[in-house]
RNA sequence: GGCCCGUUCGUCUAGGGGUUAGGACGUUAGAUUUUCAUUCUAGAAACAGGGGUUCGAUUCCCCUACGGGCUACCA
């Protein structure tokens, strides 16, 4: 056992990061911090992905959005660097050619193009430890051969020699107990023909030098982890294994898979934190930031997703999650993800939020619908009357914009079939009555406005309506009288002025 | 196909040999709010099936079914 928790994820820069890679790191930011530990990003750049534009900050961005410090300094500053898996490229062929010497593992002169057609021919074709004595690599022709063949440049790659019949037996922090055959596992290829690793020599070279004590990744690595158990031995640092833990996944809604990145176009919900625009299609995928989230709401519903306390709790802040996390309380079987509960989700954090949290998320939503709020004190006083009905923070436009700008349509349709001259004098008549008096407190207004109606002899009930679709142009929003109140005497005569006409 | 993992309301889940199987989302009904939302109250809704073990199984074991993952010079 390592003396400290040092976890390590290693997120790929060219798919964006969607919400499964968010909720493995959160795992094990989670994990970490409750332990006092470590948690390292390693940067899985390998060579068809490392020229994404502007992807690793994306990563950074994201993270840092959930509460999770990422940055530039985290990949170069870190004291068990490089991080960028491209910048190890050296050390990950030191180790490959230590196996190849030792016997457990190989050169293989194969093509992907001549492999390709063996599976086209041979049904399940798998370059096992079977299939691996009638194809060229360096256990089939002669040594002198193969290492000429090496001398001059020929193409190849390195594989792991799988043992024939052996029990690979490792214990799962979640699931317990797990055996593999070996021979049921393929020869993977650990060093690619361009020099660089796949994942499964990258993350045990690095696991080791890392000096990483626990892994969290998701359970579709459950398959390959006897290979990693073996590279392990094989590479003598048996002793200093990292303790394995499998994540259940986060499937689709249907209930037809694992969540992947395109499913938010055909499910109507964002996959990524941040708005991501895949390289390879351009095409661009909204984001939890741009549907309205509050990184409260978005880590507390991925969080959730896959574990809880074992209490009724269901919110909690990163603080406490980080108090009260623990291994044990993972779950074994994935999750649908659920949409309607994410918001459910958001909702409880806006409206546990201050108002002053508040302002800097819905501030640039108004800004950019073209809602101007330079005044914050008033803006203040506004998020407080509205945020417990709106779910998400784009709702905040509906809910608040008419606070600053007049409504230009209205749901006439409720207000004209009750409509007549008598309402339009009554109204006519209430504004002379307020005209100028801008000190009336809310209750004050809707005294003299009940008053009137009395002598007027109209139903209050058929004229609140009415007043709330001249100020809002709809049916929704607080009281009436506090929307008076707040926005003044003066603007509320303009705006039931403007809807008398529009309502003739 | 092979291997591995899993299975409690529609969904996320608690529980765990004896419970009226609990909560949340969603949903339905009602109350409050002279709008909408909030809030509150109530309701419908689940242990995949079959065998064991046991006085007793949703809980432990086995089988089946179903779901998922993996089976690339992707991660």
């Amino acid at each position: 056992m390592k003396d400290k928790v040092r976890v390590r994820f290693a997120p790929s820069p060219t798919g964006g990061l969607h919400i499964g890679g968010v909720r493995t790191i959160l795992f094990n930011y989670l994990f970490a911090k409750h332990h006092n530990g470590e948690f390292i990003l390693r940067i899985e750049d390998t060579d068809q992905t490392r020229f994404v534009e502007g992807a690793e900050e994306y990563i950074y961005n994201c993270l840092n959005w959930c509460g999770i410090t990422a940055d530039e300094s985290t990949i170069n500053g870190g004291e068990y660097g490089p991080y960028r898996q491209s910048e190890r490229k050296s050390i990950y062929r030191k180790y490959a050619e230590q196996l190849v010497k030792d016997g457990h593992a190989y050169y293989a002169f194969d093509t992907a193009e001549e492999l390709e057609s063996k599976r086209q021919v041979i049904e399940n074709f798998r370059y096992d430890h079977t299939s691996r004595k009638h194809l060229r690599n360096s256990l089939t022709i002669p040594h002198e051969a193969a290492e000429n063949l090496i001398k001059e440049g020929a193409p190849h790659v390195i594989r792991i020699k799988m043992p024939d019949d052996e029990q690979v037996a490792f214990t799962d922090l979640i699931r317990g107990d797990i055996a593999f055959n070996s021979s049921e596992v393929d020869d993977k290829v650990l060093l690619k023909a361009d020099g660089m690793p796949t994942y499964h020599l990258a993350v045990v070279v690095d696991d080791y030098l890392m000096k990483i004590s626990h892994v969290f990744r998701g359970e579709e690595w459950l398959p390959s982890a006897p290979v990693h158990i073996l590279l392990w031995k094989y590479l003598g640092w048996a002793n200093e294994m990292p303790k394995w833990a499998h994540l259940p996944l986060i499937l689709k809604p249907d209930g037809n898979g694992k969540l992947s990145k395109r499913d938010g176009e055909r499910f109507g919900f964002p996959v990524y934190p941040i708005n991501w625009i895949d390289n390879a299609s351009g095409k661009k995928s909204d984001g939890f930031i741009e549907a309205g989230f509050l990184p409260e709401g978005f880590i507390n519903m991925l969080a959730m997703l896959g574990w809880n306390d074992g209490t009724d709790q269901e919110i909690f802040g990163m603080e406490e999650l980080i108090a009260k996390f623990s291994l044990d309380r993972i779950h074994k079987a994935g999750a649908k993800f659920d949409y309607e509960k994410a918001k459910w989700y958001n909702g409880e954090w806006i409206k546990a939020s201050s108002a002053k949290h508040l302002l800097n998320h819905v501030k640039p939503i108004l800004n950019q619908k073209g809602v101007n709020t330079s005044d914050d004190d008033y803006l203040l006083k506004i998020i407080d009357m509205v945020k417990e009905r709106c779910v998400l923070l784009t709702d905040f436009y509906e809910q608040a914009s008419f606070f600053f700008v007049a409504p230009d349509k209205w749901d006439t349709n409720s207000v004209k079939p009750k409509w007549n001259a008598d309402k339009e004098a009554f109204f006519v008549t209430f504004t002379e009555q307020i005209k100028g008096k801008e000190d009336l407190s809310s209750t004050e207004l809707e005294k003299v406005f009940k008053d009137l109606a009395a002598e007027k002899k109209i139903k209050v009930g058929e004229l609140m309506l009415p007043l709330r679709i001249m100020l809002v142009g709809g049916k929704f929003g607080p009281g009436v009288f506090d929307i008076v109140y707040q926005i003044g005497v003066e603007e509320t005569t303009n705006r039931i002025n403007n809807a008398l006409n529009a309502f003739k």
